[in-house]
DNA sequence: ATAAACCTTACAATTGCTGTAAGTGGTAGT
DNA sequence: ACTACCACTTACAGCAATTGTAAGGTTTAT
């Protein structure tokens, strides 16, 4: 069952929306405060955020932006005013979609399921950073109007790198992530599929930096961040 | 530079979208008169197509379906009246994002500029047909819920076959595409990838299936459309 | 019934990915 | 400045995956 998180701040609309996506067949949820807002969508993994923009707080154009940094999933906006420059600065924020309240139900619905439907294509084996995005199953990379075709191992660290950004990586997870097990075979493995994958990287010309923080591990720097 | 579609009947609101368009920096066209609108807009093989619904003759919505079954790029629905049922049927048939004239310049060149970037992420590389998509970088087969990796000469053989759909494709044809030379090294050669690739397709469980047609080549044949 | 077209399985050569080895370069702390 | 440690790079060889060849089986049309 598919996963939509609703981010509204009055509680019966809130409520409303939640039930009209339930009917509908989806496992809706919305938090209730909204301290940490980013931390509690992210963490409930969704297949689809419906975000009202006139949030208390940290405004919804703010955390549209930040979600889509790290989101993997589409973004819906709603807002109660419908003025050309709303609608511009959602859709230049990053946000997959623009409705006025209030709406129809099955408007909304059909909304969503188009949505859905464009961001299952890739089967959910799609990480994306920024303008950066993975697929999972074949290692494609691409940045920008540039692609990759990565090997398996040299995926597997970009795959860690992606999903942890913009944190650092241990090499000891690393090494978990890529051999399965934390006993690293050779220290120099590791480095050696790093420097194959920050070759490729260049080669290709792709903003994309993999960073070393001496006795840290390794992050990825993205460029148009 | 990005070739956009217009299909409108009105000829001063046709004129006003290419010129919009085009001072955006895109390569619009829209044909004038509406004998074969279908072949048209392929043949100029568009990154955007934005369609009028009320259109002469056969109607846009049915335009849009055929158009959706082949096609590989967006569709932006443009319609005169606001009625939930028309957004609902645009959307229903497999149409992008959906517009109620008359609108602002800025409204429409933000909305196509997001589909472009949404079908862009794939960088072109995405052939479909029906909900059948080919990753023609990967050779990454997804159709409905199920995906497929193929190998090389495989991808290759299956690529020329969406390409065709729905017209059967010869062997000399398929020689030259995948081995580059109609003068067939063997015939066996064919029969054997044909064989791996149906084999591959089946096991994965895709309602998809090359049926062979006797002494003239082979058709794809997709579920679901 | 027969021939042509089509299909399938098994095998071997090639290609390219992966880890090992060995040596270089750079940084931090004494 | 010296030293120990960490990080980087290149070359090489084993292994696995893909591809074409070979050979024999099955279906279809006349």
């Amino acid at each position: 069952m598919q996963r939509i998180v609703i981010v509204e701040d009055d509680i019966y609309l809130r409520e409303e929306l939640i039930h009209t996506f339930q009917k509908a067949g989806y496992d809706a949820a919305g938090p209730a405060s909204f301290e940490n807002v980013e931390e509690k969508v992210t963490a409930l993994c969704p297949d689809l955020a419906v975000l009202d923009v006139n949030l208390p707080g940290k405004s919804g154009y703010e955390l549209c932006k930040s979600l889509k940094i790290k989101a993997s999933f589409p973004i819906l906006i709603l807002t109660a005013r419908d003025t050309l420059s709303d609608e511009l600065t959602a859709l230049g924020l990053g946000a997959d979609d623009f409705l006025t309240k209030p709406c129809h139900p099955r408007r909304l619905i059909a909304r969503a399921e188009r949505l859905l439907q464009t961001y299952d294509k890739g089967l959910r084996a799609m990480l994306r950073v920024g303008q950066l995005s993975l697929d999972t199953d074949t290692y494609k990379l691409v940045c920008a109007d540039r692609f990759l075709i990565l090997v398996e191992t040299e995926g597997k660290i970009m795959k860690l790198l992606i999903e942890r950004y913009p944190d650092i990586v241990s090499k000891s997870d690393l090494f978990s992530a890529v051999w399965g097990t934390e006993e690293f075979v050779d220290e120099n493995i590791l480095q050696v599929n790093m420097s194959r994958l920050r070759k490729n990287l260049s080669e290709t010309g792709m903003e994309v930096v993999i960073r070393n923080i001496r006795g840290k591990g390794y992050v990825l720097e993205v460029g148009g961040i």
